[in-house]
DNA sequence: GCGATAATCGGAAACGTTTGCAATCACCCT
DNA sequence: AGGGTGATTGCAAACGTTTCCGATTATCGC
């Protein structure tokens, strides 16, 4: 069907071991032969097979990224950063969606596997079981996990500061002049790290105070419930800090519903910087996570695993955060 | 490295036909020897390389789906419906951004195309030239293009009903009893039909009016920019469509900027249902267009044309919306 | 001018499958 | 009993590359 080496080999009257030197760019080939060549395969629109290739070099060119769910914004923002970088070297990126399914998540990086993919990112191993994680790393392929800053495990780590994140915004709400401030968060992953950094940020402070920390879903939903549920509780608070942004957004939400303006009763800041915070009302101030370069950065590290003169150690970068001021803070009213 | 074939084959005592037959489910193999290799097959973890089966069979079960931006909300919907298609029938989907730039298109169709992919899924074909289109048809590969519903192109496509859409928006804002209506929308592709369906619901109600339309960037700026104008212009308006959701935001924020009430003092109403629009203040009244069901469906599609004994020919599919009301809207106040 | 060395190239194996074809064998039917 | 038939299996080619190894030729220093 297409043109292949052969035809190539024929038409320029070399071997085909030839025409594979001559235009995969190696040492030992005459530049008379190799212009002729290529000017021969470029009149043949002559097109490598990849998978043939693939199947004597053991190298593929794909990266594959395993996330719960590609519509979380958070995750589209990371797969374009790491789409981008793959481009740039020359490598796709097959993209799987997991739901944190445990079965779901062996299955896919088994096919992928099975596909000899150069490397996988993975957030949330966390919901794989001993005996799983064990099987992953037999794999024998390169992994790097994100949101993961735990060096416990046998693979290389990309993470955002979710410390530093949290006491940004704690402190900024100190330096606000708040000494009522609530924290809303879920009760896994990068989110306990945040909630950390916040009672230590608040029992840090120089007139420290006691933090108050509800749980509960890590959406909508829950940011508005438990903002419910806080107002009730603690009416006394003038600021409110919310795990991520689509929990701010529910904490909108609901202090609108109980007729509270923001931010002059009370100030709301999130955690994520996604691309509502700025069309929601008010607009959103927010810990800028550096999304698409947490994507890029764990593929710079798969290539790095992959190419032939790198050291091959795991790595584990923790990407900076920093606080982006919008309109849903301001100083308490005395 | 890995186990192979070959391995099987020495283990169990039989060629590696027969176990190639024999894990694959063929028929003429015994029952008996069957069992036998499927239990050697299991015992030592065997593993078919797919990349070697690829280079004899000419499949991948691999697609791919080619998009302007996954960060747009719209197609991590789209991606997200077809990578569960895709995933059900145990196909990989690799994912690429294109940015709308033809040459970044080109090259990836070519990529995909060497490396065997199966099929294509693309949106924007529209940026292309007539001779870059042509060359994507002599490529072979089977492509079926998002949100067209021209078949003036030899490819297949599969498209929400935007004429349909815009009409519903259009008929549901002159029910509520609303005389002064205009629409906001960009330049390009199915935004015309957008403003198609609206103008000509407009003209063929019981006592036509005539519509407004205003074109600008079709985005949240877009949308704000056109409502400043719009308040300028035409002060009697008391219902603003705008023909997506990011425009409709658009519109509201400056709505708000401008101290007018919604919906009391103008209702506003969307295209798309992207998720924002139930946390956005007020919540959007919008078109829903099955975004998921887009991504399943073309995917189908692809997958029919790879199947053995289905017809080959060219599909078009139109996929229907609906209304779905929020509190963005009501009758305008006499 | 000659041996050594380097540069250039061809031959062929290898990667791990699938699959067409031939061979073997048992079995059945007349 | 014998030929035909169908089931089962092995053999080997093929898919399109890369790459090791050896052969040939050119170059160079002396």
């Amino acid at each position: 069907m297409s043109v292949t080496i052969k035809d190539v080999a024929r038409e320029s009257g070399v071997n085909v071991s030839t025409v594979s030197r001559a235009l995969n760019g190696e040492y030992g080939v005459h530049k008379g032969t190799r212009e002729h060549v290529v000017a021969v395969a470029a009149r043949l629109h002559y097109r490598p097979n990849r998978v043939a290739r693939g199947l004597v070099t053991g190298r593929s060119h794909t990266l594959a990224l395993v996330v719960s769910d590609i519509r979380n914004s958070f995750f589209s923002e990371v797969a374009r950063g790491a789409e981008d970088a793959a481009y740039l070297a020359g490598y796709d990126l097959i993209l799987c969606n997991s739901d944190l399914d445990p079965e779901k998540q062996m299955r896919y990086v088994q096919s992928l596997v099975d596909k000899r993919v150069d490397g996988i990112l993975m957030n949330a191993v966390a919901s794989l079981s001993r005996a799983e994680q064990q099987q992953l790393t037999a794999l024998g392929v390169p992994i790097v996990l994100l949101n993961q800053t735990a060096p416990r495990t046998a693979f290389s780590t990309v993470c955002a500061d979710n410390l530093a994140g949290a006491t940004l915004a704690a402190k900024y709400l100190l330096r606000l002049g708040h000494r009522h401030i609530a924290h809303v968060t879920g009760r896994h992953g990068n989110l306990t790290a945040r909630a950390r950094g916040f009672v230590r940020a608040l029992s840090a402070a120089p007139n420290p105070i006691g933090p108050i920390v509800l749980h509960g879903n890590h959406n909508f939903q829950g940011g508005a419930e438990l903002t419910a549920q806080l107002l009730a509780e603690h009416p006394e608070v003038t600021a409110i800090f919310a795990a991520n942004d689509m929990m701010a957004f529910g904490v909108i939400r609901a202090l609108m519903d109980a007729g509270r303006r923001i931010p002059e009763d009370v100030s709301v800041i999130g955690f994520d910087n996604t691309e509502i915070s700025s069309i929601v009302h008010p607009p959103l101030t927010t810990i800028h996570q550096p999304k698409a370069e947490l994507g890029q950065a764990a593929v710079e590290i798969l290539l790095r695993l992959n190419s032939r003169n790198e050291p091959k150690d795991l790595e584990h970068r923790l990407l900076d955060v920093h606080l982006v001021e919008r309109q849903s803070c301001m100083e308490p009213i005395a």
